[in-house]
RNA sequence: GGCCCGUUCGUCUAGGGGUUAGGACAUCAGAUUUUCAUUCUGGUAACAGGGGUUCGAUUCCCCUACGGGCUACCA
């Protein structure tokens, strides 16, 4: 069994898709799981589709997201450069190999050229218009000019591709760790560009030279690569690499929650929920789109959701610590069907992942929250008042946002409880309980509930009666947490001022004006 | 159009020739809770259709339908 090394492959023409994530977890999992090593290479064999930016952004998402690089870009290692534009010489040596041995030819046909093969073809009722085995003969390359005539147009500086030369019969057969054996007649194939007229190599060549060079040994990717797949197989045994091929594993793709169709930046917009991990601004049109980090998903929680999104460990566990995943997972596990993307599970992971974080850690996340809004807050205060919001929130952010009544006086009060709770015996219940509530010492949720359960026994009222009034008086909203700890954290001075505050606000509004 | 891949509750999925087809999210109901949330209990809900093979098919085979991907000098 040889060594494992797996590759990313991204190319920067933009911010990394949720699907990207995916596809690099995978590659991370089996490799950290078989001791290998998680390569990250740039493909911007594109210059057309640059985005600046874009590489920085997947190093940074990889990095929030806890995929660990061992080699690539940012990483270095043995076989850099990382870059695929950095590495430009190197694809134009190779093509020439295949060239020199009858594998590869040189095309000198014009975009015109190529536009009125297809229609003749079309015309003709031909069901795919290809430059292929049986086209190639017609059109101007160096397999139907003479060599003199090849040479003279190279000198002469006219612009050429270099086209591999699929075999005009057979059958190419490819293993797939997760569809098995799939099979495609030569003849489907076409005869796909290796090098573009800039001297760049397409993404078919490059991506099977690194992988030869960097001695990739298994290729887990998108299913969008599935139909190029038996093309760089057809590479492979050009080459004579046969023997150093990698193994391929094509992974379902990531669908649309609704409808159909590869998820896209579009259903983000839509459906408003991010597809990016991080916040990305378009550079080319200042477009501004959503990111799972600044939504408030942990990174472990997505990890946890994504990895559930086409692969399940058999044993019915849906919680996942990165580490438990590289121990759990298998290639063999992954389903062959596309997964639609459900945004209600990914926040009920982290909701989960929230759940697992000490009081500390949520406290941090409160503290930061509270700094940013130039509010007052000791780290005790911040981890009682996360001792009580811990199992409401899905949200980092909702800890302030649902909380904020820690913080100040509520800004408002909800007026169908004022309005239906709102009468003499409560006001009795308020004027006596801000009276009593002066002796608790030590002024805690213990003695609190003791204070209000005798004052509105001393007045003969249950205390269902007047406690969800008593909510609205300190906190403004008719749901919230545990309410005796709520007065504790507030302080018996503040909850004091609150009551008499609200007794007057509520009569206010029992007194149409 | 052609080629390739796929199809179990609304969603993610387990399962596999004979099962009450299991779990999770969502949803609904009940219990707990002063309230909300949590939690607990329970419910609704699926093998795309048609042919085979078989004593028996959701499971194996074929066809159809549907869905998806690819079909660039993009990746």
């Amino acid at each position: 069994m040889r060594q494992v090394r797996v590759r990313f492959a991204p190319s920067p023409t933009g911010a990394l898709h949720i699907g990207g994530v995916r596809t690099a977890l995978y590659n991370y999992l089996f490799a950290r799981q078989q001791h290998g090593t998680m390569i990250l290479r740039i493909e911007d064999t594109d210059q057309n589709r640059f985005v600046p930016g874009a590489e920085a952004y997947i190093i940074e998402s990889l990095k929030w997201a806890g995929i660990e690089i061992d080699e690539g870009v940012e990483a270095g290692g043995p076989f850099a450069p990382y870059r695929q534009s950095e590495r430009k010489e190197l694809y134009k040596k190779y093509a020439l190999q295949l060239v020199t041995r009858g594998h590869a030819y040189y095309a000198f046909d014009t975009e015109a050229d190529l536009e009125a093969m297809r229609d003749r073809l079309k015309k003709a009722g031909v069901d795919h218009q290809q430059y292929n085995s049986v086209t190639r003969m017609t059109m101007r390359n160096s397999l139907t000019l003479s060599s003199d005539e090849t040479g003279k147009l190279i000198q002469a500086g006219t612009p050429y591709v270099i086209r591999l030369r699929v075999p005009e019969s057979g059958e190419i057969r490819l293993q797939d760790m997760i569809r098995g054996e799939v099979n495609v007649q030569a003849t489907e194939l076409d005869d796909k560009v290796l090098v573009k007229s800039d001297g760049m190599p397409t993404y078919h060549l490059a991506n099977v030279v690194d992988d030869y060079l960097m001695e990739i040994s298994h290729v887990i990717r998108g299913e969008e690569w599935l139909p190029s797949a038996p093309l760089h197989v057809l590479l492979y045994k050009s080459f004579g690499w046969e023997a150093e091929m990698p193994q391929f594993a094509h992974l379902p793709l990531l669908l649309k929650p609704d409808g159909n169709g590869k998820l896209s930046k579009r259903d983000s917009d839509r459906l408003g929920f991010p597809i990016f991990p991080l916040t990305w601004t378009d550079p080319n049109t200042g477009e501004k789109s959503a990111g799972f980090r600044e939504t408030g998903y942990l990174p472990e929680a997505l990890i946890n959701f994504l990895a559930l999104l086409g692969w399940n460990p058999g044993t019915g566990q849906e919680l996942f610590s990165m580490d438990e995943l590289i121990k759990s997972f298998s290639i063999d596990r992954i389903g062959k069907a596309g997964a639609k993307f459900d945004i209600q599970k990914a926040q009920w992971f982290n909701q989960q992942h929230l759940k697992g974080k000490s009081t500390k850690e949520l406290a941090g996340f409160l503290l930061r929250q509270t700094e940013r809004e130039q509010l007052l807050c000791t780290p005790e205060k911040a981890e009682k008042i996360c001792s009580i919001m811990k199992e409401r929130i899905a949200f980092p952010q909702e800890l302030l946002e649902h909380g904020r009544f820690f913080f100040g006086v509520p800004q408002s009060y909800d007026k169908a409880v004022v309005s239906k709770k709102w009468n003499p015996d409560a006001a009795r219940a308020f004027e006596a309980l801000e009276k009593a509530l002066k002796n608790v010492s030590p002024f805690n949720a213990e003695a609190i509930k003791g204070t209000v359960e005798k004052v509105t026994a001393d007045l003969g009222y249950k205390p269902g009666n007047i406690l969800q009034i008593l909510r609205v008086a300190i906190t403004g909203g008719a749901s919230g947490p545990d309410l005796m700890m709520t007065l504790e954290i507030i302080g018996e001075e503040e909850t004091r001022n609150r009551l008499r505050s609200a007794i007057e606000k509520f009569n206010l509004s029992l007194t149409p004006s």
